[in-house]
DNA sequence: GGTATTCCCTGCGGGC
DNA sequence: TGCCCGCAGGGAATAC
């Protein structure tokens, strides 16, 4: 990493110029991911950790591309390609961090388990003790890292649980079989490279495909998959919930 | 303390 | 054709 420029228009979070001195001349050793979360482990010392919010992604381009409308950041590379961060709707953000133990304290008071971590007792204890709907307790990422949306939809829907019902009215069964539900279909949509519903595409420039696998989001008034009957579309947390109201009970 | 709602932001699509 | 408005959803902030 050689140079960094930035837009004038910044994403949620504040970039500090201070860091930048840190990030030069560095190289990226690792990437990881926590959840909705990426963290780029660079070789001094320092991580830059990202969310890509609804619309951002990541490019590495050939110098002299034209640059993007949206293209907020570019890290110019030892080889003279760009690694360039676009976000149309800046609900992404980097964020500086020095060592690693700023961003694990950073995440560890926002980010549950991954789901294929999260015991299943603990898992039915979180269950047990919340009024919440469903669909609000999964969207909550301090419950269970990485589920977004359309996911907590789909997942509700594999399980054929109705989201609007409390956690705590699910029986153990039922949990157990949402959070089987929700490794399945992350497996599945990890397996189709994401969902592309409009600008998604992945590092690589390729759209994701599991958005032609959707069995209930944004499916409103179109016949179940199983049973035929119209998928509901309602309101909770603030969100747009498909569900199958005769299916998921 | 727990839960619900609002806000930010931009492009797209529908209605007029 | 062009304008206006509502909708989409991530986390944070605010309200209840």
């Amino acid at each position: 990493m050689v140079s960094i420029s930035r837009s004038k228009k910044s994403l949620r979070q504040k970039w500090s110029k201070k860091c930048e001195p840190a990030l030069l001349g560095s190289t990226v050793a690792a990437i990881h991911r926590r959840g909705k979360w990426l963290l780029l482990e660079l070789d001094r010392g320092p991580f830059l950790m990202v969310h890509l919010g609804m619309t951002g992604q990541f490019t590495v381009v050939q110098p002299g591309t034209p640059k993007e409308d949206h293209t907020h950041f570019v890290f110019l590379l030892d080889n003279r390609s760009e690694l360039r961060f676009r976000d149309i709707r800046r609900f992404g953000s980097i964020t500086y961090f020095p060592d690693r133990a700023g961003w694990e304290g950073y995440l560890a008071d926002r980010l549950g388990p991954e789901p294929w971590d999260l015991a299943a007792q603990d898992w039915q204890a979180e269950l047990a003790k919340s009024k919440r709907s469903l669909k609000a307790l999964l969207l909550d990422q301090t419950n269970i890292a990485g589920v977004g949306n359309i996911y907590a939809d789909e997942s509700c829907f594999a399980a054929r649980i109705d989201p609007q019902r409390t956690g705590q009215s699910l029986d153990a069964e039922e949990g157990l079989r949402l959070l089987q539900s929700i490794r399945e279909v992350l497996d599945r949509a990890i397996h189709y490279r994401g969902s592309s519903i409009r600008n998604y595409v992945g590092g690589s420039g390729l759209r994701g495909g599991f958005q032609d696998e959707f069995a209930a989001y944004g499916r409103t008034g179109k016949p179940c998959i199983k049973c035929e009957t119209p998928i509901k579309c309602v309101r909770l947390a603030g969100r747009s919930t498909h569900f199958c109201p005769q299916c998921q009970t």
